[in-house]
DNA sequence: GTCTATAAAGCGATAGAC
DNA sequence: GTCTATCGCTTTATAGAC
């Protein structure tokens, strides 16, 4: 068998969306990977260096079906539609986004007492934050630049909290991604709301 | 000197603050409360029932700020201002909520890997839910009841997302609770728009 | 590259003196 | 009630054969 390499990295994968980062151990990785625990060490040096690629392996892999629009859906550039897709993407019943949010979990739980882990957290999301807040201002159209980047954080940190309450059991998926879309209306009715011209949205 | 029992819990709070429940070492504790390791199991049994017993603590010390209006501070029963005050309590710069939120969080992210965790959790999110919402209720005056519960859920996920936020040092707490607070105006607005005789909010 | 076997360290928990 | 000393299991990491 070839690429024991990322047959690693997938069970790792597996085994921290299974125990969390701070719960994975060499052991039931190796048997997850069906491999020894030495190949583990020897293709990755310690437990922090299997970690740092695995937590990197997974952020790759969420590029697959965070940036990509579904092609042929007929989904416009730039419309609500995308925006709502790009911010309930991570919440789905999938082995793959499952294992991704949980290990993006650990992450930030785990960034509030090791500093090393923040840098690499600060980064993803000011990109993501970045990204949404540009997604909105199209969507709105015209709008200050403060008043999108509050509501990208607004939304994002929603997300982020939708997402543990549905990995703990404490919200179904579905309604999860329902208070997301609602949340995703509002604040891009308040944006237009918030134009200099300001127009009745009732009216 | 007198209970020594009620100093290692104050020392469990901060140690837990510092690294985590599960980070949590019973010699570190020790060290910290400036007592043996054997006196800790002397008083709690285990590992175990020294959490039980910390996070017992900690929820009970938090109802002191949490439950109760500032006296004298004239803030009307029911009004937008306790509302606000009820959803910004825990992003606070104090040793005490610090260490209040940082416990929250844990068993949160705990509650992702350990069923075991998670009834407590619930339990103390239904309640929370529940008063945010009764809350919600008197601010907007009339609204449907399921519109009320989604708006709290909304506000209670925002909070626990911007308090993560914090604790990993992605926001600045100020920003953290300016951000709660235009949300919560937002969802009051929102409750009060959505009445059965619509009220254009701008005229 | 991959394995088995083992060393080394960390940590929860207990024994027994005072 | 409180301490010092230590046991024993778990887990990371390495040695060395193939």
């Amino acid at each position: 068998m070839k690429d024991r390499k990322r047959v690693i990295l997938e069970a790792a994968a597996r085994v921290i969306a299974r125990r969390g980062v701070r719960g994975l151990r060499m052991e039931e990785l190796a048997a997850e990977a069906h491999v020894s625990k030495a190949l583990v060490y020897y293709h990755f040096g310690d437990r922090a260096g299997l970690l740092h690629h695995t937590l990197r392996f997974i952020g790759d892999r969420a590029q697959r079906y965070t940036r990509h629009r579904p092609p042929g859906s007929g989904e416009p550039d730039g419309s609500l539609r995308e925006l709502e897709r790009r911010l309930t993407q991570e919440l789905q019943e999938t082995p793959e986004v499952r294992e991704n949010s949980t290990a993006w979990g650990e992450l930030r739980a785990g960034a509030v007492f090791d500093p090393a882990l923040r840098e690499g957290l600060r980064e993803a999301s000011t990109e993501w934050l970045r990204e949404i807040a540009e997604l909105l201002g199209r969507v709105a159209q015209t709008a200050p630049d403060t008043a999108l980047v509050a509501a990208a954080e607004r939304l994002t940190v929603l997300l982020e909290g939708l997402s543990t309450r549905w990995l703990t059991g404490a919200l179904p998926v579905a309604h999860a991604r329902e208070l997301m879309r609602v949340s995703v209306t509002a604040e891009v009715e308040g944006l237009r709301a918030a134009r200099p011209r300001a127009v009745c949205p009732v009216g």
